[in-house]
RNA sequence: GGGAGCAUAGCUCAGCUGGGAGAGCACCUGCCUUACAAGCAGGGGGUCACAGGUUCGAGCCCUGUUGUUCCCACCA
């Protein structure tokens, strides 16, 4: 029996029901055991925080695809996970510790790795809590880590295999230097920033002549660490000057001139001096040129001890202490004022000092080579597919990884070093002992860059290295979703990773969505405290309310403004939808719903069967297409405007029959459809739909919940064309009288004969009390011809529509009116009739276009004729 | 320096493989009608950035221009 819902939808009163309701059974976790398999991996969250809304964002189109996948019977898997985050989680945990008065070394590395632990426990399962409140249906019986212990394994395992395979190396490098975080970052972590700066031109003197030769710097401070200065070999200007040396100024050390195609001939000054440890194309110089390194900086950014003059003066205070000195010696003869790109730490925006390192890599040319070949060869493709130009080029061009962090949270590296003799060895074990003298080894303090676990996500999760029941069943995962803004970072490693590992691609798609904005279109962000927390989101609307204010509109790859218009207008919808499932428990009594027979079935039924049908088979291309937006608005359109608008008002007249066939027949299409529209919007608001779904009766097939439910089929046997489009014409009708009626102002509670002239009388046969309701008719005359007397005239196309409302028109305007109609319905036959008289369009446009060019022009010749006759009779 | 996106109603945006432009919000008018005022009925409002081209036909395809956003890049 249907229960009765409450009067107002207040989604606190079920989510959190439901969802234990859900878990408690065991949806989540995959069960069909012959069933093709459908699996996602969840970007797992940074533990450094909270659930933003890019995360809202991610999820909820994570969820809608996993559910719908579910409902279509696969046996689905959704793992969902949290990373470690070294960097940024490190971060916090020392700003946490400085409030406290302690540094990191204060409490050593154990001390803070239990802190780090103690941190994870917290943020890590607020954000599981956070991703359960919007619905996410994950097992969270596989819920990973990417820190726990079989994440860690398949670290060591591919640091290893890499290691022995040459593919992973030690060695002294440029790298990016945070003098904040005080480690190396990767390339990819480098964020370039427009930086207002100078130009700094200086004499360096050359040696045993009165001469000099002219430099340009933009950081005036390495001048400390300068060992030559590089002219172009092809320089006229200055090729003579090749083995001579100059004098560093302030410093006096002698460096010589070298040739160097680095130098080019009209860039500056022509001559560039050359700081091998601290600029990454002056290291390949150096090398080149076999130049000594000079470091002039420590790990803080200061000078180093060398210098006593500017020892301990940070970079920027060292430039301004150097170049005053310049000026002083003469040294000095030019500044320029020039804008430049500066590279900054994408963790604390610090401007990055390129240093010379000795540092981890992953050789990047021999892994780049499969992941390109397999994007191009389509095993992994991006919706949209644009974003596989972004992916290809970053391929094709990226530089050896650097892998090694100074930092404690985070994947120790496995290797170790013998203080005796020097060797390294790398290895899967705890600790290592030297082959060669026998010694405990010490393990290398440095941890890894947090995206090399990232990196290998979708098999570690499902327990590569081992040979697991779920790797084999579940992977390669399906659809990855994810923000662009992350494609290089962890989209291009993963594939990558997999390819080197398991052979395999991780995913065949890749869904990638844009930034969640605020309503300015500013991104959401601390700094400028606009951020919106999907949590009060959902406190205020529901989950269900914002995942469709996420979801509708929304186009793959493009960003998105959040506003209160947004998610007013989805919660709306929510409400429209529960209101509708009230009306229709409220008339209904049957205790089961069954499949409509044809035969007994009303114009009105066969009208809005074959709109869900259409419905049904448009949102699931939608959906194949991960159009997720589109199936939403489809289904908005149809809730709203069809099912709502006319077809609960129509399903009025014989609901308010009780007890007649016609009444059950109604009740039995009005569940069939509800139910079946629920069961499409079920992936996209988890929650209403099972609310209500709980409360109709149900359709043999059903489940007990919603979200195992099988997602409707379309049905060819539920579409009527013909019996559509009759009532499509009745539609019209009311449609053009209700028009007239408010253009004249006549209230509603006025009633009047409504008398239609129709090309097909059986048309309008039995429609006479949708007029009553729908059109303020008093009674519906079906005649051959006009009434008697000054009549309102109506036009459409399968009638012409009389109603007696005579003293209210006036009949010049009236003619006026017809006459504007008329031209305009000529205006259309002029146009058709000029389409259809060009031969290239006859000779060349599809047969059906041009059949449907022509129905046209004939319903628009008859729509004509009518209005003429209209106009002939007033 | 290279690459990509965007430009459609007052605002925010849809518009799938080319067949005479849609939604939400806002605005105007009228409504307590067997659910819903978080609602119902109706209405106004667009040279689809600009200029060419392809085509029988272009918001959609091609070229260029302008504006705007973003990504990538070691340029002293």
């Amino acid at each position: 029996m249907p229960r009765e819902l409450p009067k107002t939808y207040d989604p606190s009163d079920f989510e959190g029901r439901i969802y234990e309701n859900w878990c408690e059974h065991g949806y989540f976790k995959p069960s069909r055991e012959g069933a093709p398999t459908y699996t996602i991996v969840i970007p797992p969250p940074n533990i450094t925080g909270q659930l933003h809304m890019g995360h809202a964002l991610d999820n909820t189109l994570q969820d809608i695809l996993i559910r719908y996948k579910r409902m279509k019977g696969f046996d689905t898997l959704w793992v969902p996970g949290t990373d470690h985050a070294s960097i940024a989680t490190e971060a916090k945990i020392v700003e946490a510790m400085r409030k406290e008065g302690l540094t990191k070394e204060d409490v050593g590395r154990d001390g803070f790795l239990e802190r780090a632990w103690a941190w994870r426990e917290q943020y890590g399962n607020r954000i599981v809590s956070q991703l359960k409140k919007l619905g996410s249906s994950c097992d969270w019986s596989r819920e990973r880590f990417t820190l726990d212990e079989g994440c860690s394994e398949a670290v060591r395992e591919v640091f290893v295999r890499l290691y022995e395979k040459g593919l992973i190396y030690r060695g002294e490098r440029i790298i990016n230097w945070c003098p904040h975080c005080k480690t190396s970052i990767s390339n990819a972590e480098v964020n370039y920033e427009e930086q207002e700066s100078h130009f700094w031109h200086i004499k360096y003197p050359l040696v045993g002549g009165g001469g000099y030769v002219e430099v340009a710097t933009t950081r005036p401070e390495t001048l400390l660490g300068d060992t030559a200065v590089a002219v172009n070999p092809e320089d006229e200007r200055y090729k003579h000057l090749i083995g001579q040396y100059c004098v560093l100024p302030l410093v006096g050390r002698r460096i010589p001139i070298v040739g160097d195609e680095h130098a080019q001939l009209d860039k500056g000054t022509g001559c560039v001096k050359i700081t091998p440890a601290h600029d990454p194309n002056d290291f390949e110089v150096g090398r080149r040129q076999h130049l000594p390194m000079e470091v002039v900086l420590t790990e803080d950014a200061r000078i180093t001890d060398n210098y006593p003059k500017y020892a301990g003066m940070d970079r920027y205070e060292a430039r301004r202490a150097i170049v005053a000195d310049l000026e002083a010696g003469g040294y000095l003869c030019g500044i320029e004022d020039l804008s430049h790109e500066v590279g900054t730490c994408y963790r604390c925006g610090t401007t990055i000092e390129p240093m010379i390192s000795l540092q981890w890599f992953v050789k990047m040319e021999p892994l780049a080579g499969p992941a390109i070949e397999a994007v191009r060869e389509g095993k992994t493709r991006f919706v949209p597919e644009r974003f596989d130009k972004n992916y290809m080029h970053w391929m094709e061009n990226t530089q050896d990884w650097c892998i090694s962090r100074q930092l404690w949270w985070g994947h120790r590296i496995p290797a170790f070093y013998c203080d005796e003799c020097g060797e390294t060895v790398v290895t899967k074990e705890t600790h290592a002992v030297c082959p060669k003298c026998g010694r405990e080894m010490r393990q290398d303090p440095d941890t890894l860059d947090t995206w090399f676990s990232s990196a290998l996500w979708p098999f570690s999760t499902l327990g590569w290295p081992h040979d697991t029941a779920d790797l084999r069943r579940f992977y390669p995962t399906n659809t990855l979703v994810t923000g662009y803004d992350i494609i290089t970072f962890w989209v291009s490693r993963m594939i990558f990773s997999a390819l080197e590992y398991t052979g395999q691609v991780p995913f065949d798609t890749v869904l990638i969505h844009g930034l969640v904005r605020d309503a300015q279109g500013r991104k959401m962000s601390k700094s400028l405290g606009n951020g919106i927390d999907p949590l009060e989101i959902i406190d205020k609307y529901g989950a269900d309310a914002l995942r469709f204010a996420l979801a509708t509109g929304n186009s793959p790859g493009n960003d998105m403004r959040f506003s209160d218009e947004r998610i007013e207008a989805a919660r709306n919808f929510v409400n429209k939808l529960w209101n509708a499932a009230r009306f229709a428990l409220m008339n209904i009594d049957i205790d089961s719903v069954s499949y409509p027979e044809a035969a007994s079935l009303p114009a009105e039924d066969k009208w809005i069967l074959t709109r869900y049908e259409k419905t049904v088979a448009s949102v699931t291309a939608a959906l194949e297409k991960y159009e997720l937006g589109i199936a939403l608005s489809n289904l908005y359109d149809f809730v709203w405007d069809v099912f709502c608008d006319w077809y609960i008002e129509l399903s009025k007249a014989s609901l308010s029959e009780k007890g007649t066939e016609a009444n059950r027949r109604t009740q039995n299409t009005l569940a069939f459809v509800l139910g079946g529209t629920l069961k499409l919007l079920h992936p996209f608001l988890p929650f209403v739909t099972e609310e209500i779904f709980m409360s109709l009766p149900h359709a043999d097939g059903d489940a007990e919940s919603i979200m195992v439910s099988p997602f409707p089929e379309y049905d060819e046997g539920l579409v009527f064309e013909s019996e559509s489009e009759k009532m499509d014409a009745v539609i019209e009708a009311i449609r053009a009288i209700r028009t007239r009626r408010a253009e004249m102002n006549v209230p509603p509670s006025r009633r009047a004969t409504v008398v239609l002239d129709a090309k097909s009388p059986d048309v309008f046969e039995g429609t006479e009390p949708f007029f009553r309701r729908l059109a303020s008719a008093s009674e519906l005359v079906i005649a051959g011809g006009a009434p008697e007397g000054a009549v309102v005239r109506l036009v459409t196309g399968a009638a012409t529509v009389y109603m007696p409302l005579g003293e209210l028109v006036d009949l010049d305007a009236e003619h006026a009116r017809l006459k504007k109609e008329l031209e305009k319905s000529e205006g259309e036959i002029k146009r058709l009739e000029g389409k259809l008289a060009n031969e290239g369009f006859i000779a060349k446009a599809p047969a059906a276009v041009v059949e449907g060019e022509r129905a046209k022009l004939q319903k628009a010749r008859e729509l004509k004729a009518s209005i003429e006759a209209a106009i002939a009779e007033l």
